[in-house]
DNA sequence: CTGTTTTCTTAATCTAGGTTAAGTGCACCC
DNA sequence: GGGTGCACTTAACCTAGATTAAGAAAACAG
């Protein structure tokens, strides 16, 4: 049974038909580590499920810096929801990290599953409540923890991920320079 | 027609008789300015539509610092999403900062009302997909912007609320102190 | 109107984290 | 197998914003 047919058993009970016409509706694609699939100044046109990799999402500020918005590993969503909901031109990139097979949901076939098979709005209502509510503590924890107690809670939310991508992205996740990450970082390990 | 019913036709379409089905589903509360509606600890068993006055969620840390989530004017929403889909203590507060007459929805009957008219679904999807692109938005805002852009960004969002709630709260807001932030006006106003 | 509380300001001092710069390690790749 | 380019480290110096403290001004209650 495929992840994401997995993924949705969760939350809502698909008939065989609903998720044959589910499959029926998304592509699958492999993209090496490196790939940009998304550039800032264009609009987002699918979701993307990961089934195996990392992906990320960062916008650059003033052409040079980076920040970190997610991080997809198996079995999370990523894309640009400003982008994928306005249909406007987003300001986010998406990179592959780690050579990864995706699962693309273009806004089109979103649309017309939300027709076919109302209880997907529930499905995705659900997930977007999940992702609110994380993005929410996130700030929360911006406004009130210090570089350090971010890194720790990174740690426990990821603690697969510190090895898996380069640490000047997590630094730019957590919102640091990575020369100040580096020296965060070895002053926990002195202890 | 009550502000709620126009602010839900804004995404779905409600034949009368749902119309006046959620009406009967929800309780109109009028609520004096510093009552504190929901308490860190507590399970946030509503959602709070505001028809009128400005509500404030915050949290507070080592029982010292407040950091604001969310203001809530006429026709927004508010509550603890972390604790309304868990129905597990949250660690916001909500206050009234100016008296507010406030739509209640609980938890319960927002779940019957999804039973009973599944547009529903569809249209909490919407609202909550709008207020996660905020959220990140505002997260990379606080990521890669100063202060006073924050401000600025903060200004042009919300233009009244400026002169509607203690500045104290919007320091909170945008991540400073409310000395800073103070210095901060008077060397923008010096301009 | 008057005392009290809350909010806001100003200023001196301090620090978490940024900046700049130089050097090290290492993976990749013709 | 010797560049070449990333990723990471270290260290000196810098600054946005925090902290502390004290006073002024507004709001608020009796």
């Amino acid at each position: 049974m495929s992840l994401i047919l997995h993924n949705i058993a969760k939350h809502i009970d698909l008939t065989n038909e609903e998720e044959e016409l589910f499959l029926s509706m998304v592509e699958v694609k492999h993209y090496k580590a490196k790939t940009i699939v998304l550039q800032s100044g264009q609009i987002c046109k699918h979701s993307y499920f990961v089934n195996s990799g990392i992906l990320r999402s960062f916008n650059i500020n003033d052409n040079i810096v980076e920040h970190t918005l997610t991080f997809a590993c198996s079995g999370w969503w990523i894309g640009d929801m400003y982008s994928l909901i306005s249909q406007k031109p987003g300001n986010l990139f998406i990179e592959v990290l780690e050579d990864a097979e995706v699962v693309l949901l273009s806004k089109e076939n979103h649309d017309i599953l939300y027709t076919k098979i109302p209880k997907l709005e529930r499905f995705f209502r659900i997930l977007t409540e999940n992702s609110l509510v994380a993005h929410q503590e996130r700030l929360m924890d911006n406004l009130s923890l210090s570089a350090e107690e971010r890194f720790e809670k990174f740690c426990a939310k990821y603690p697969t991920l510190i090895q898996q991508v380069p640490q000047k992205h997590i630094a730019s996740y957590i919102g640091v320079t990575p020369e100040f990450f580096s020296k965060m970082k070895s002053k926990i390990l002195r202890k």
